[in-house]
DNA sequence: TCTGGGGTCCTAGGACCC
DNA sequence: TCTGGGGTCCTAGGACCC
């Protein structure tokens, strides 16, 4: 039945992207437990090696538990660009397999081979090519999963990690389901995982046999997508850069070195995130009606306040502006862990601008509309908080951009952040 | 001397309008 | 002479992903 839609989509996931990479280069961290993370104080692991997996270190571990599970664990700093080069020249490889390549992370991209046996073998060989292209290209291995949707190729993916490939046939998705934690299909994280268990529901077979109206007064909306899930049906298409929705919402944070309480010195950092927006949202031509702030307190409270202004925005200083009145209103009862500020509800007066990253074209430009801004802003807040608050050697010194790479960077468009 | 940073989507309540 | 009610915008928080 319904033939016609049957597609045959491919994802890739490299294997252990940021410390593969480093030991690619490194010949001297080979086969040894490494785990990347960011150059400041409070930064946790990105990624571990293999070898250090298989010693404990998970993803998202402080440094410092990291270290007291495995004293000889050596942390690499990352080194972002080496990272977003090689996502780039990965992503090139791809295309040269479907033109239906959707980049999901830097390390990820899904594509549509439906009806490529002509041309490039069948689904198998051409993830194999696809595997012998990535490891002539860039010394490193990419597990790749097949299958009839994009929610069980992401599965089939992760089965035979590291170096794995593995193809799901259409008819084999219900035993591949059957005794399948639902806690492996991708959305369906911690929360929801328990929830559905105090419902008796553990595997995706109890999931997808479920009274969907059930699911549906439990979960709501959700409901109805978590019982889709269960019987393996994702109906998403894979999408181009080009073909993918408008970016919706722009931000940076920083947690801070240690926790600040002086306001002054909170101040400073709203305005360095505002003026890092600000400089993103102008190069891609994007303009913010919302601007959020985000505030984590020292015992990890997290708050968020935001306010909608009438005429959208790309300004620095009118970003600085509301994200600081906006501090100004809350009572601090505690020291500040983490700033960050965010601008949505976007539009932009070029479309094609904001969509293909072509803003990058307009760096001079850029760069002395920043330089206007910043002595905006700087301005403002010494006028604000006192004189001399701010001079030319603080600003931009504490939010420097030390950290790792987000993982959700893009190789184009408005999530292709700068990296030095 | 615990706990990053970039996002998306959903919910729920209140204001306001007709 | 208690409780209309739908639509839209706005705010805050939380789950989830890489």
């Amino acid at each position: 039945m319904k033939n016609t839609l049957q597609r045959t989509i491919l994802h890739m996931d490299m294997d252990a992207f940021f410390a593969s990479v480093e030991q690619a280069a490194n010949p001297g961290l080979r086969d040894r437990a490494i785990a990347i993370v960011g150059a400041g104080k409070r930064t946790v692991v990105t990624t571990a090696s293999y070898e250090a997996r298989a010693l404990g270190i998970k993803t998202g571990m402080s440094r410092f538990e990291a270290t007291k599970i495995c004293p000889q664990l050596t942390f690499v700093i990352a080194n972002n660009r080496k990272y977003t080069d090689t996502s780039v020249r990965i992503m090139k490889i791809l295309e040269e397999f479907s033109p239906l390549v959707e980049p999901c992370s830097v390390d990820e991209a899904f594509l549509d081979i439906t009806g490529t046996e002509k041309c490039l073998g069948s689904p198998e060989q051409i993830g194999r090519n696809i595997k012998t292209r990535i490891k002539e290209g860039t010394g490193l291995t990419a597990s790749i999963g097949i299958g009839p949707n994009k929610l069980i190729s992401k599965l089939a993916s992760d089965i035979e990690k590291p170096d794995g490939l593995v193809i799901v046939k259409e008819e084999d998705v219900e035993a591949l389901l059957k005794d399948l934690p639902v806690n492996e299909l991708c959305g369906i994280g911690k929360k929801t995982t328990s929830a559905l268990s105090a419902l008796g529901i553990h595997t995706c077979a109890d999931l997808g046999t479920y009274p969907i109206g059930q699911l549906r007064a439990h979960f709501g909306i959700t409901g109805e997508q978590l019982s889709l899930m269960g019987r393996g049906i994702d109906t998403r298409r894979v999408m181009t850069t080009g073909e993918q929705e408008p970016v919706k919402s722009l931000g940076h944070s920083t947690t801070l070195p240690k926790d600040v309480s002086n306001m002054e010195d909170l101040a400073r950092i709203i305005l360095q995130l505002s003026e890092a927006v600000g400089a993103r949202a102008r190069r891609y031509n994007l303009n913010g009606k919302t601007i959020t702030i985000t505030i984590r307190f020292s015992d990890f409270r997290t708050i968020t306040r935001r306010k909608t202004i009438s005429t959208p925005t790309q300004d620095s200083h009118a970003i600085s502006k509301v994200a600081l009145a906006l501090m100004d209103a809350e009572r601090l009862s505690q020291p500040v862990r983490l700033l960050g500020v965010s601008i949505s509800s976007l539009s932009n007066s070029d479309p094609d601008l904001a969509q293909h990253g072509q803003g990058d074209l307009f760096q001079d430009k850029e760069s002395r509309i920043k330089t206007d801004k910043r002595l905006a802003a700087m301005d403002r807040v010494n006028r604000r908080y006192g004189s001399a608050t701010i001079t030319w050697g603080t600003l931009f010194k504490e939010y420097d951009d030390s950290g790792v790479i987000s993982p959700a960077w893009r190789p184009s468009g408005p999530r292709k952040i700068d990296v030095k």
